[in-house]
DNA sequence: GTTTTTGCAAATGATTTGCATGGAT
DNA sequence: ATCCATGCAAATCATTTGCAAAAAC
């Protein structure tokens, strides 16, 4: 995918800030990675394909990739957030129990949402549904325990 | 609203546990707040109706009350976790600039989305959407600025 | 009387910050 | 040459835990 390498460079000279190597090797292990990770999670995949790099530089190029819009910051109740490559829309669900996020696609009506929005004043960017539940294999458990 | 006080005391008693002051008193408070508040707000009213009360307790006792389910805990991106007295079904706008969060109520058809989760072998409770953008007085700041 | 809950103090764990050096422009 | 980014170490902040004393059953 040279397009998102290139979108990355892009945005960088846009904002006046630096293309590093770094950063091209964060971005490029969020993409390789193609799963919902946690910063810990892509600091060591990075650390093994780039001996040297820091965790407060994988926070900082992960929330910089978000303000450009090549990943998502997803918060979860598990307090450690992950980091979502799709940026296209789509949807979660969330295990209530072992805390798994996983995607969904489908087509969602909330044209009654968005108006009831705006009609508070909220300029709305993006609609995401969270389905919270029991994914397979805790249901498995649960049945089991 | 004695009923919901009430639930509170049938479900501690169901699960072999303590009705004590605290837990009643920080009930009470979650629901006469009536908004979207940090443990640390929940806890700064109780301990202004009952003093000696302690940030712990609120924190066990809030995830207590979402067990039983009567409050939602609602992770935010800034990373201190909301809890949200509705437990009706409802949306939330989440503000991506301040990050405040408001209900909004509506209908959404997630029919085709719940059908993809239990085809993915989930097992779906609920689905809640969340809809990310600007609130009213960031969308003004932002045009002044 | 027995078991749970509390308050306190300290621990934990994710994320952020300050600062001097190194690197991109 | 300039200014931004990095790595390191330390700070921060929400939340959790261990434990002895107090309260509910």
């Amino acid at each position: 995918m040279i397009a998102q390498d290139e979108r990355l460079r892009e945005a960088l000279r846009a904002r006046g800030q630096r293309v590093t190597p770094q950063r091209l090797m964060i971005a490029a292990t969020v993409r390789d990675l193609d799963r919902h990770a946690t910063a810990e999670q892509i600091f060591t995949d990075v650390a093994g394909r780039m001996p040297g790099v820091s965790l407060p530089t994988v926070y900082a190029t992960l929330e910089l990739l978000e303000e450009i819009g090549l990943v998502r910051r997803v918060a979860t109740q598990g307090g450690t957030a992950v980091y979502d490559p799709r940026t296209d829309q789509h949807h979660h669900l969330v295990c209530r129990r072992c805390g798994a996020i996983v995607d969904v696609d489908g087509a969602v009506d909330h044209a009654e949402l968005l108006t009831a929005a705006r009609g508070a004043g909220f300029a709305p960017d993006e609609a995401q549904v969270v389905i919270r539940g029991l994914c397979a294999s805790c249901r498995a458990e649960a049945v089991a325990v």
